[in-house]
DNA sequence: TGAGTTTCCGTCAACATGACGGATAGTGGG
DNA sequence: CCCACTATCCGTCATGTTGACGGAAACTCA
């Protein structure tokens, strides 16, 4: 607020993207190869830095999302997750980082091109154990604890499966992310029954072994309620 | 992340606070207002540019604080609300902010000194409605919505509250913050048995005209479990 | 046709919630 | 000194939600 002798200090702005998806029956988050200093050849969120001064966050976000998966909007749920800027993470210069938080269906796997180097996909345990290039360990990690915490109480889950999916894989999602079991039939009670989570796709089942399943398209909802909580063991409060 | 003719293009970075309070029954939030252009007379929210292009995000939330209100620590809350950066919310320049939401005790009104012009607490309901600065009426409207569903499973409430207080003031806090009514004898038996909430201060009682009541300092958990819900009527999750 | 598999439904005890009434412990006035 | 007044605190009960389980239904494959 001061308007001295003072100038508006210059910062880099960049964003980075958690994207998350199911696949293998495992939580699996995209990675690329750094393959410049620094951290050359250490595994990184996705992202960039804005295209030009006068380019929306949001829109940086989604560009860098399409050049490194290839793919834009569909069953993508995208948000803002935190900033992130602590003067030393960065060894070059002053950067300060804008992470969304992306879920995506399994797709068949569009990852290929983009502007860096390879991308894939790497289970999200595995990446928060191995060496992460700046602070994307912290950020993969505040990224997992929003997802498991809004599997609770919005429809978050149905951002992983495709357009139409049964209740069985919704809760193979639940499962898959949070780690633990859930009880079929009290799971099936209480997404059935939640207002506007789930549509019933007309009538159609498709086959997995035994009984047809009934096909379901996400509702209108994004509030959960009542809420959907796992058992008990959880870490920070976005803090 | 092409690494060509192209430069990095610079930002200024400014920082926001949504100072929330509970004075006079009514849920308050401190404002400035705006003694240069743009928006000269106008009100908005404390805040300004990082003081250096080294300034921590978080340090320079806390420096602006304590400039505006001239409090630092005590039962201080604060934390990352959100990142705005529209692309025209600033006329002069290309300016992102990163808006912190800080909560705190109805203080004896520190509210004075500070760089800026005058600071002062209005109710969040005529801030809502009155011209504001920039975009800040949607940033309050983000910190309202997210200070309401924080309450509901967090012990956030205990940030407005004293270091000592009756159960019956922990109620007005949720009451005047929701504006809704809560049965005063479930509310009780909800927070004197979350476990970690509420710690029984040895034995003490206050007057207010009746019977003299327990008080209680804030307990170790950060979570509420069971979650204190509101009856029904949200509005969008941090989207 | 029967074994195997998976979805789906119903029930019941345990627990939490919403709604009351009433006992308790102070204050202040006559 | 006693009595109205006020606010806190406690107990109960009907209702709704959760957790746990068994079993019927529907389709495939041998």
């Amino acid at each position: 607020m001061t308007e001295e002798e003072w100038t508006i200090p210059d910062v880099a702005v960049a964003v980075d993207l958690a994207v998350l998806t199911v696949r293998a029956e495992q939580l699996q988050i995209l990675l690329v190869e750094r393959g410049i200093e620094p951290f050359r050849g250490a595994l990184a969120l996705p992202g960039g830095f804005l295209a030009s001064a006068l380019e929306d966050i949001e829109k940086a976000a989604r560009r860098e999302l399409a050049e490194e998966t290839g793919l834009a909007a569909d069953g993508l749920h995208l948000e803002q997750l935190r900033t992130y800027g602590n003067p030393d993470r960065d060894p070059r210069r002053r950067v300060i980082t804008v992470c969304y938080l992306a879920v995506l269906p399994n797709l068949p796997v569009p990852v290929a091109g983009g502007d860096a180097d390879e991308a894939r996909w790497v289970p999200v345990e595995a990446a928060l154990a191995g060496p992460l290039a700046f602070d994307h360990a912290r950020i993969i990690a505040d990224a997992l604890e929003r997802t498991r915490s809004k599997l609770e109480y919005t429809t978050l889950a149905t951002a992983f499966c495709p357009a139409e999916f049964t209740v069985t894989e919704l809760r193979r999602v639940y499962e898959i992310v949070w780690g633990e079991q859930l009880e079929p039939r009290n799971f099936h009670r209480k997404v059935t029954g939640a207002e506007g989570f789930l549509v019933p796709t007309g009538e159609k089942t498709i086959r997995n072994g035994g009984r047809p399943a009934l096909l379901y398209r996400r509702g209108p909802a994004t509030l959960l309620h009542p809420a959907l909580l796992r058992s008990r063991g959880s870490l920070e409060v976005t803090a």
